[in-house]
DNA sequence: GATCCGATCGTCTGATTCATACGGTCTGGT
DNA sequence: ACCAGACCGTATGAATCAGACGATCGGATC
């Protein structure tokens, strides 16, 4: 009932970042950044806050000018609940989700030339995620002290690379033959 | 309604490759195979190939003795609807979902050595996953021909290993300081 | 300043997915 | 015969999901 998700900490934390936030600044922030390691739909951006509101974890500032909006701050309770979460052991694994590799993995079942394809539409699309990663990175380091931000996307990048690398090995084995 | 889902392609890639299979047996063998790219309940192996011999892709036979319990075999259907999956292009990106990394990017927030043991965790944690994986690859490796199953094996290894130096090089740098 | 248009912003919905608890069933040991 | 512990299947309410929809805005045009 008064459980706190994951997303929930995602919320707590973007709102201590940036400080105060409406629900449509943490949607544009979440999605070039935490967004590519925890990603959910941005409907909770709204539903999400209000909760954390009723738990005392946000305070809320209602402008009622024109569009309904709140901006939303955190409270000491929130920054109390965040950093005891970010003090917890974490027990849940590095998750993966990938239809490419499924389909490599029952790719005896598909014609060659299917597989082929794959591997070469994965090799754009990871070198496309590539390029976003740098430009965040860039953007990071340009008006951004604080290394913990952007370190997580390194790892994205790492990630990444290793994707493309092995797509691209694999591309130039099936194309030789 | 009568759509096929990504978990309901694992269902058909898996039965076709192991044979006639119980729910039961699916759910051992996605859980050290494909289980690692794409991760879901086991509830599903259950009502899965039921609603997919509805739609004429499995067929069932129930062996009544004792406990009830369906084999389900491919049938031609089912084979054609794996190989045109096969051979559509991949619009779904890799996706990773990792709270290591996200209460990294909120490491401001916490405590020095509280991303430290984050780190440690980590290194931990990843070090027993490529064991996991590495001795994946020998079981298939002796008693598999088919390549491709192996190979998504061999991407979800580097992904480990690639978040693994860099959870390493993260305790390096934080504990000298 | 009236009108229009595309971009911005928020909400709602039903469907799917989820974790996990629970109840049966089997095996082997005493 | 009984028990204990593994094995197997189902059921459930809660969380998550995508994405359609409607409302609102700013500013371009006349």
């Amino acid at each position: 009932m008064g459980k706190l998700t994951t997303t929930s900490y995602v919320v707590l934390g973007m709102i201590a970042m940036r400080g105060p936030s409406t629900s449509y600044d943490l949607k544009r922030a979440v999605n070039h950044s935490v967004g590519y390691f925890w990603p959910f739909p941005h409907a909770q951006l709204y539903s999400e806050p209000k909760r954390l509101g009723e738990l005392g974890l946000l305070d809320l500032e209602v402008e009622s000018e024109g569009r309904r909006r709140q901006t939303y701050t955190i409270t000491y309770e929130g920054r109390d609940a965040l950093s005891a979460w970010l003090a917890e052991p974490t027990t849940e694994q590095l998750q993966v989700r990938d239809v490419a590799e499924l389909k490599l993995f029952f790719g005896e079942f598909a014609q060659p030339e299917d597989v082929l394809n794959l591997a070469r539409e994965q090799i754009l699309q990871h070198q496309d995620r590539i390029e976003v990663y740098e430009s965040m990175q860039a953007r990071f380091s340009e008006r951004d002290e604080v290394a913990d931000r952007m370190v997580p996307l390194q790892l994205g990048l790492e990630l990444e690379y290793a994707a493309l690398k092995f797509w691209r090995k694999l591309e130039k084995e099936r194309s030789s033959q």
